[in-house]
DNA sequence: GAATCGTGGAC
DNA sequence: TGTCCAAGATT
């Protein structure tokens, strides 16, 4: 395996030029004000997989709404889903909930102060505990996410692939003793501003890198070769009906279940062909069957009497990581707010289903409805 | 270890 | 429109 080494005189040299960049250069984000665990850890769940820009106005309000970890210990549900909505990944909003009564209970507002002890806490796993580490504790461990698997891929030409879990240990070790133990914190934030910056995926600009001079893969043009990552399959299609039901009592939505994705967020009623014929064989059928088949469950199962009639235009696509939705609409207008004693769902006047933590592909579904009326209207 | 879990930006 | 990417954790 390819590997660059480096002397403790250069570790010296790398670790006094990064530093001085990161105190010039480095970036102004709201969490560096200081280094409040509980600002750290926010920030560090929010900026998973997202990007700072999206993050920034999130945080923000997150802290207006939950200034302290009692105060998201003890928050509604809805709120925190609501405070959460559109930055995806929802299971995070929850965890820092479960994580945050844990500190409150089991605790008692004592945070743990090191890598290992943090990841007993739920949401906190290798990456996050060692940014909090840190950061909020000047404990001398690498923070190794994305940016540092790309910045130490490139500087040091390793070659493992990222894409495999056992590779994040790899890069542990080889990062670990290059880290500042005066600066933790500073080292590994950055590492990430060098990635998010001169070092990115594509458009990096490793020329004009303050660690041009330590970085083996410009040295060798090969820039682009590292980091090593086997690409992942592309989402799977799955065909849905979106039910838009209007009564006098408004529209009819649904909370989606522990055991769906997009769990505790509300949409209209989803049904996928498997939901209408469970057996194995899929078999083609056509839109009308389709609603026919819609209409008899709802009649069988709901004991609700609903004619559908199909909404035009082109359905409504959302693509997850592993999964792409094609939502097809059908629109119902009924006389009166039919009896949900048998249907888990609720009639809720349209002004306030706004108001309701929904997920990006109800606000779709919620725009082409409109549309329609408005189209009808006119 | 592989699969799962959202959304917006860049090209 | 399609593709890849962005401060990962959980099961």
């Amino acid at each position: 395996m390819l590997m660059e080494k480096w002397s403790t005189t250069t570790i010296a040299d790398f670790r006094r030029t990064l530093l001085a960049w990161y105190d010039q250069e480095g970036r102004d984000l709201p969490w560096r004000h200081d280094q409040d665990p509980y600002h750290v850890w926010v920030s560090e769940i929010m900026l998973q997989q997202t990007q700072v820009n999206t993050v920034i106005p999130y945080y923000q309000r997150f802290m207006a709404a939950f200034p302290t970890v009692e105060a998201l210990a003890h928050a509604a549900e809805p709120d925190l889903l609501k405070a959460w909505q559109g930055l995806g990944y929802y299971s995070r909003a929850r965890n820092l909930q479960r994580a945050a009564q844990q500190l409150v209970t089991d605790y008692h507002g004592q945070w743990p102060r090191t890598a290992v002890a943090l990841q007993d806490l739920v949401g906190i796993g290798p990456y996050t505990a060692c940014a909090i580490a840190s950061i909020a504790f000047k404990e001398v461990v690498p923070a190794v996410d994305g940016n540092a698997f790309r910045v130490f891929a490139r500087l040091l030409l390793i070659d493992a692939d990222i894409a495999q879990p056992k590779t994040r240990q790899l890069f542990f070790d080889a990062i670990h003793p290059i880290v500042d133990p005066q600066r933790p914190g500073d080292f590994n934030q950055a590492v990430m501003d060098l990635g998010s910056s001169y070092m990115t995926a594509k458009n990096s600009d490793p020329a004009h890198s303050p660690v041009r001079r330590f970085d083996a893969s410009y040295r060798d043009n090969r820039v682009l070769d590292f980091p090593v990552k086997t690409k992942k399959p592309r989402p799977k299609l799955i065909p849905y009906y979106g039910l838009l039901v209007h009564s006098p009592a408004g529209d009819l939505v649904v909370q989606r279940t522990s055991q769906q994705m997009l769990t505790g967020y509300w949409t209209y009623p989803l049904v996928t062909k498997a939901d209408l014929q469970p057996d194995e064989a899929p078999e083609p059928t056509t839109l009308a069957a389709d609603i026919t088949a819609i209409e008899q469950r709802w009649a069988q199962d709901y004991h609700l009497a609903v004619t559908f009639q199909p909404l035009g235009g082109q359905a409504v696509s959302q693509t997850y990581t592993h999964q792409r939705w094609q939502v097809k609409l059908l629109v119902a207008e009924v006389s009166s707010a039919l009896d949900l004693t048998y249907f888990p769902g609720e009639w809720v006047p349209r002004e306030q289903v706004k108001a309701l933590p929904l997920p990006k592909v109800q606000e779709k579904m919620m725009q082409r409805w409109a549309k329609s009326r408005s189209a009808v209207n006119k």
